[in-house]
DNA sequence: CTATATTTTCAGTAATTACTGAAAATTCAA
DNA sequence: TTGAATTTTCAGTAATTACTGAAAATATAG
């Protein structure tokens, strides 16, 4: 691995985070690789710089594609294909944040209505059926909240963070809000 | 495994899910068990119930109080220990969250920060370090919302919930706030 | 087209992770 | 204490997942 420490460092990390997320530590690696890295790169370079076999390289680079997670260019005069990462955090979290949920989340609360459904033959599946409710609903709501954050422009979210946005303090702007305007949807909200 | 079909569902589900999120299989089917078991289980219950071997169960266990999952409990005249999840589903979401933090979070913010204390030698390491502070500043925005989140007493919860609390919702609160309300915190804020 | 460059696939193998049974350690009632 | 009940540990094995090299497929320059 022919890296600068620094960037050997962040690669290693990822690696190990990576395997921790059921995303194998190869994938964790490449992605790393072209986050950092300041030129778009080909699957020899990330086979060359991370001492992956080339067909390992290829695989990874397919699983990353299959999460929406590289961006795929072509320099003149050159067949090979360059691989990076988006500029934008924000975006990358968005995206990573949209493909679980499609393969996780989706199926789990998919999983929880269904079971909704089912007319409960003893005690025992009442309340396990009242439990999965508590936990669908929460992740319902954990969701909602999550597609709202998610819809935010990067501006806005700038603006949040410069704030020092914390929940908390938008829950206090509501408070006085209550107190000041005074709407009839505006006090339903607040109640 | 003698359960009844929808507990099967949602241990099966959970047992899956597990797997793609670091969690082995066995360990996400003991927890659902748990979840949506009416009593406490000990371990020979559990053992019978997912058809694994106790030493297996006993493992899973003992993963599972690490992340600060289970309820422990004795029963009189019963010399066995009996688990059980916690009833507050918000509760386990935030133990949970607590705990990914501490473990992947906050190292990956160290060895981040770290990073940006080198002197970079090419401009390539400018570039990575440039990189690495983006993520370090969105995950440590993240964080500081979760936080807040996290801190919010279940009836808030509940009470933002009944709402359909979305964030939208609060920023559009926040503009007519800026419109109706005059203080200098809160102008600063709304700004 | 043909030849060459490039990427993908996949069967075989390596490495890792999960699981078990037996034995050791612990707990606690008597 | 002792010993039965219970839990934990751990070495060995099974199952799964990761990785490789070689071959097949695909793309493109000439």
């Amino acid at each position: 691995m022919n890296l600068s420490p620094l960037a050997q460092d962040f690669v290693l990390h990822f690696g190990e985070m990576g395997s921790r997320w059921g995303i194998n530590r190869t994938v964790g690696q490449i992605y790393a690789l072209l986050y950092v890295s300041q030129q778009p790169l080909n699957a020899d370079e990330i086979a060359e710089a991370l001492a992956f076999s080339r067909s390992n390289v290829s695989m990874g680079l397919k699983e990353l594609e299959s999460w929406r997670l590289t961006k795929l260019q072509h320099l003149p005069n050159d067949r090979r294909e360059y691989f990076s990462a988006p500029d934008d955090v924000w975006a990358i979290f968005r995206t990573l944040a949209e493909e679980r949920r499609k393969r996780e989340i989706d199926p789990t609360l998919s999983m929880l209505r269904g079971a909704m459904l089912v007319t409960p033959a003893t005690d025992e599946d009442r309340h396990a059926q009242a439990r999965m409710k508590q936990m669908h609903d929460l992740i319902e709501m954990a969701t909602m909240w999550f597609n709202d954050v998610q819809r935010l422009e990067p501006e806005t979210l700038k603006q949040l963070m410069g704030m020092g946005a914390t929940v908390t303090k938008l829950l206090e702007m509501k408070d006085k809000l209550r107190v000041v305007a005074g709407s009839k949807k505006t006090r339903e909200a607040a109640a």
